[in-house]
DNA sequence: CATGAATGAGCTTTCATTCAT
DNA sequence: CATGAATGAAAGCTCATTCAT
């Protein structure tokens, strides 16, 4: 960012500062001031919570800061006091919403149990595929699992969350297994972990695994190879014989 | 904690850095002058790249500062620069040492490639096993990751470290295919990033899939039981029909 | 000394800052603390400039520290970034604020253009006075050449001031022409720079010259000598013969 | 200069950096080691000698770092405080030495008394044209005026520095005074202030001037004109009548 | 509701300088 | 003579946060 990511200035003193103001920052400026909008408070936090999301899945949390946040949601660092009460609170915001949103997500995955092998393909498919489209998740994750999940362990409402993919799979082996296509001795939870370790690991671990591997992992043809490599461990895994 | 628990670190670049671990015991705000010229130069060095290991692990790239490193190594900002040149020179620094060392101990895993099962078990409790003991891989290598690599690809001597894991793995396969024990249509890169997902994704993740799954993935019985589903799956994806 | 022998500053923002001027004779620590918001906005912008010409006229750009200026303001670090976005910006608002004060004094100027030799003189006597009145206007010109015109160029407002000196002086030298007193083949801009190169040298360099020459030129019968030479120069240059 | 300007690094001990050792820097890396060069001592001093009169030119004596110097010079901080002590005591060098360097051209200096016109507009071509090939005699002496004249003040050589300049002007006014060419009432001090004045205003402030009125005053044309008028002011000045 | 202003601690980095060989 | 290492203060600037309307 360097010098380019100028805090907001209020020239409404200045009289003098003129056309020059900012003397090197060429920033947007807030074409729409805020205040002016008449969507009023609901707006300005959900805009808050989107650029929220955005600022600290792409630097962090030490790295991304409450003007840079004001800033791309066009509002003003006081707000984000008034409507969240802290830096942390709207990262616990933040933490709860992406949560919610993989949830609902999940919940919307229908599929036809009674076939099990197709089944579980169409959540590995789902699993990969959310990952890749919202890598946000992926980095706001890790971000919080650096500070030992401090910020989750506050939020109230993050254990109201649980996986209904799990759920999903649980049925998945069930029916596979009365079918005699599946193992009985699998866990849902540890299928679940495997789908998601290959799915995440692969994209989180992307830019230092393309370094170490000299090659690139995120073009089409290694994607659907790893997406096939995925399908065919975790049917080996779970299928009986 | 990440390097908290186990203190225990090579001392790659000069034996004399020995010294300095002991004397680094009990940190508290600078209590011996270090221009007292205990060791020189070497111990100085390698004291701040210790400490920024270790508060680069824990508070991530923008979460650790300078301040905190220089007083963690006992010497002064001022020192970060003379040997490192900046805060992200020390940084890459850092990410090499990292891989080096993970590069020497996959170096010195010697196995029986004749028995093909066991040796993949060996390197499946390898990986695993470093993993657990090196917490400051896991989440240094995160933060590179969201930093999207950016400073592993200003590293010249990181290209040099080629994982001997995959190589090892490789001949495992061969090993286990001439024996008609594995399937012959498999890569050595998949069987490890298969590996590395589970063994990685398990433990990055393990806040936030405790707060998720309303478990404790760290005693020492959840650990186990991983392992061996990690053994279970990796095994029946290598193993022929 | 600069600036400390006449603190007498022309209020030109706002009127308000006649106040913050009385509150900041006595330049103590931080003694009553500016929260207590004595003027608000207006006087602490105006406070910081002051105080900034004074420093950087003092130091120049490089020895004139942000702490310094904040200090002497009696306001905070941040507040210059606040109101000025940098140092820079702070700078260059200081070189339009001494340049668009010289303009209105030379504005205020009026003479008697019938009387072309006695206006000359009094133009000559002005330009004199002023840069004897105003020794920072010196030291920020030289400091801001030093650094060949950097931040003067960044400055959108500078080029509207234009010196008045000149077209006043061009009106002399058109009486002076019609009444067959001075020379016809003389341009304003010249003769401008006759008398500000006599006025300007004489004070800007005196600590030099005053070494070389080992005599003190500040004396009030010194300065009257070399007036006394400006006007003889000037009017010799400029008389027709 | 940002981030450019890195401070010398010593991977001697590294050992570990290896090629990219500054990680952004690409500096010049000295290419030939001072230590190296037999020619020792004095070469060493004139070469920061040379390097200091060139950076405190530049960025005047705040703005110019040890380090910038040493690494001009390709030798190393400690050499100047070996050599001069301190950064004053070399800016004090510095001065006394481009004074003395003046001095030295006045000296050679040589001109026919006889013709005093002559010879008037050969003193007036030599200053201006000094002033043009040696800009950093201006900002050098701009610096110390800054400073109040502080260190030439503690330079007990400067003082030997009187300008054969002033005396050659004497000569000349004699000799023109002598032929009823000039006047008998004249100071050579003055005249050569004159001369002075003119060449130096015009060149030490030529990038506000430009600014201010709009064109450019370093091309050759307007530099003609210049040296025309100062020619033309001076001899009005002086002559007789 | 919104916002301009203020606040002080902290950031990375550079400074001039000295120590010890 | 030369030089690597150390040193602490201070630099410009950004931070999260609160005050007062």
């Amino acid at each position: 960012m360097s010098t380019a990511a100028k805090p907001k200035r209020h020239p409404v003193v200045a009289a003098s500062s003129g056309v020059k103001a900012g003397a090197k920052s060429g920033k947007a400026a807030k074409p729409a001031k805020p205040g002016i909008r008449e969507q009023g408070a609901q707006a300005t936090r959900d805009g808050i919570l989107r650029a929220a999301t955005k600022i600290f899945a792409k630097h962090g949390y030490d790295g991304g800061s409450v003007g840079q946040i004001s800033t791309a949601a066009q509002s003003y660092d006081r707000m984000i006091y008034y409507y969240f009460g802290s830096k942390e609170g709207l990262y616990i915001e933040v933490l709860e919403d992406i949560y919610r949103r993989m949830n609902e997500a999940e919940s919307k995955l229908t599929l036809d149990v009674a076939e099990p092998v197709e089944a579980l393909k169409a959540v590995i498919r789902f699993v990969l595929n959310y990952y890749r489209k919202h890598p946000e998740f992926i980095t706001l994750l890790n971000t919080e699992n650096l500070h030992k999940g401090r910020h989750i362990a506050k939020s109230l409402r993050a254990k109201d969350y649980s996986s209904p993919a799990i759920a999903v799979i649980g049925q998945i082996l069930i029916s596979g297994t009365t079918q005699k296509l599946f193992r009985a001795d699998l866990q849902a939870r540890d299928v679940y972990l495997l789908i998601a370790s290959m799915g995440y690991f692969y994209l989180s671990n992307r830019y230092t695994l393309s370094a170490f591997l000299g090659e690139n992992l995120e073009t089409p043809d290694a994607l659907a190879h790893w997406e096939a490599f995925v399908m065919d461990a975790v049917l080996r895994t779970v299928t009986a014989q």
